[in-house]
DNA sequence: AGTACCACCTGACGGC
DNA sequence: TGCCGTCAGGTGGTAC
């Protein structure tokens, strides 16, 4: 479940994982998930080269190459990563391989192969051209307000928006706006200032506590959404049902008497 | 500017 | 058990 807080615990899992230790070499399975780049080249980049540090901006990852450039990533719906040396914890849907001198294997795994994989020299250029709004766990209040004032739409689907605010998806903006007591179809011009101080707030403290628990859901507090986002669930703070509705195509969770239109 | 809907891709799940 | 339709955490493009 690739959102702000999955991304950093790819992060960390990479900065406990896989930093300064040579690359032996690298395999490309499927070509699909490259963004204007080969084969070929990806993997000579990556061969006798190490990882040196990394970045997160939204639910992109960059890994700082010791000979210059970033490799960067982004896990689409189903992305994940593993690092392992023992075979039988080879995994079919495996497509890039990063083998490291000491035995291990570093593989970004994708289902679906919606993600993408990429090199650049530049982050901020990057970051320009996909035209990503703040990260959504560094912007800062008066940078949210602001994005939150020049906005109309409804407040969940402007929450996911990338280009106002990088890093919120599908699940984690239901948990938001849950935290927060709002309605994900209510109108943004319709809140109060004291309802966007509110989603500031409980936005970061949604991803402090994801990222606390290793953003795996049952470990979550009893008081989260997430572990009960299903119809015919129980809300955790009202136990009435949790109701589904569709924006742009895309399920919202909701309690229906906690969050009010 | 914002919304709905389609496409991409393929596994998981529920119903019959 | 098996087939089939529907749905799913991502983004990007189009038509309105």
């Amino acid at each position: 479940m690739p959102e702000l807080p999955d991304l950093e615990i790819f992060k960390q899992y990479i900065d406990s994982t896989s930093l300064h230790q040579e690359i032996e070499r690298a395999y490309i399975k499927n070509t699909k998930l490259l963004e204007n780049l080969t084969g070929e080249k990806l993997v000579s980049s990556l061969g006798g080269n190490e990882f040196d540090s990394t970045l997160r901006h939204g639910k992109y990852l960059f890994i700082k190459l010791r000979k210059g450039g970033f490799l960067v990533l982004h896990f689409g719906m189903t992305g994940e990563l593993g690092y392992f040396k023992n075979k039988n914890r080879e995994n079919p849907y495996g497509y890039l391989y990063i083998y490291y001198k000491n035995g291990y294997r570093l593989v970004y795994i994708s289902k679906r192969k919606l993600g993408m994989i990429t090199l650049v020299n530049n982050v901020d250029k990057f970051i320009a051209e996909k035209e990503l709004g703040p990260d959504a766990d560094k912007v800062n209040k008066n940078q949210f307000i602001k994005i939150m004032n020049n906005s109309r739409g409804y407040i969940k689907t402007t929450l996911m928006n990338q280009k106002k605010i990088a890093g919120i998806g599908n699940i984690y903006s239901d948990e938001i706006l849950f935290q927060s007591q709002i309605h994900p179809k209510k109108k943004i011009k319709e809140l109060i200032q004291d309802d966007i101080e509110t989603l500031y707030r409980k936005m970061k403290q949604v991803f402090r506590t994801a990222v606390k628990h290793k953003a795996i859901p049952d470990d979550f507090p009893a008081s989260y959404l997430i572990p009960v986002r299903n119809e015919k669930q129980k809300c955790p703070k009202c136990k009435k049902e949790i109701k589904r509705i569709k924006l742009s195509g895309r399920p919202a969770y909701y309690c229906p008497h906690c969050q009010k239109l």
